[in-house]
DNA sequence: AGTGCGGCCTGTCCGC
DNA sequence: TGCGGACAGGCCGCAC
């Protein structure tokens, strides 16, 4: 399941296949994605130059001079470079031909991705416009996450995963990350000092870095632009591990559910 | 304003 | 072996 270090990858690995190209054509076999895929993206994609590749929270933005296609990737999307011709396979949803003689193609099984177009600022659409800072840039630091958890009584965990308070920090690395910092999934954010946040702001750099270093993590069905899966699965500390020994100090990982979400914990080493 | 939950959808896994 | 059902999961939009 994509989050932001798959979403970075792809972004990567897609730039160099379209940056500069032009739309010859968009193929839509499946519009009804988390939202249908509107008839604007065809009618305004097509014939249009790429002029950027970039990512905002788990959003791909592919920019032209025309409008912006906003995409997710949902649960379980992937976009992979293929040549023209190549044979459709189950859930490729889309297709969008360049005049390299690559086609762009959009591939989700279960269908919770989404595909937009807007003619106008991105950062303005309304899906994007009340985001959160960027995990990995420079806002984003202790003494605003400490600021931002005033008041606040939910779960550590579900204000971590809330995009209006840092974007991209999904189920699995919001269980890594507090693992990390030692800090109780079910703890109140609110009640947390400034140095366990700071320390929580370092741990969430650091799984994310790791993981967009190792290109993705992989756990069913994520592939990556080029085909191969990525490989931070195997270095995961809780996420996925109930019952097995802390890597740290042996207990039994924990799995309970915590705002509809399953979270992994060592109740040991997490206060 | 903050919080919690329903719903979207399909592949996978488990038990019978 | 085949089948049904539970489950997973990002995140919007709604209700309280």
């Amino acid at each position: 399941m994509p989050e932001l270090p798959e979403v970075e990858t792809t972004c990567r690995g897609l730039s160099p296949h379209l940056l500069g190209r032009r739309v010859t054509a968009v193929s839509v076999r499946k519009r009804q994605l988390r939202w249908p895929i509107p008839r604007s993206l065809d009618t305004h994609l097509t014939g249009q130059e790429i002029l950027s590749v970039t990512r905002r929270a788990k959003y791909l933005l592919i920019a032209t001079h025309a409008g912006t296609l906003i995409s997710h990737l949902g649960m379980s999307g992937s976009y992979r470079m293929v040549r023209t011709g190549q044979p459709v396979l189950k859930h490729d949803h889309v297709d969008i031909t360049l005049d390299s003689g690559w086609v762009l193609r959009y591939n989700d099984p279960r269908r919770f991705g989404c595909l937009l177009w807007t003619k106008s600022d991105p950062l303005q659409h309304k899906l994007l416009a009340s985001l959160g800072p960027e995990p990995l840039e420079a806002d984003f630091h202790g003494d605003y996450l400490y600021r931002t958890a005033r008041g606040r009584k939910a779960s550590v965990k579900p204000f971590l995963m809330d995009a209006h308070v840092v974007v991209g920090v999904g189920n699995i690395y919001a269980s890594e990350a507090l693992h990390r910092a030692g800090i109780h999934p079910r703890r109140p954010a609110g009640r947390i000092s400034l140095a366990r946040m700071q320390g929580l702001v370092q741990k969430v750099q650091d799984v994310l870095s790791e993981a967009i270093t190792a290109g993705g993590t992989t756990l069913r069905d994520f592939v990556r632009e080029d085909g191969q899966p990525g490989y931070f699965a195997q270095s995961l500390l809780v996420y996925g591990r109930a019952g097995l020994p802390c890597r740290n100090c042996g207990a039994p990982i924990r799995q309970e559910t915590l705002g509809q979400r399953s979270s992994f914990f060592c109740p040991v080493c997490q206060r």
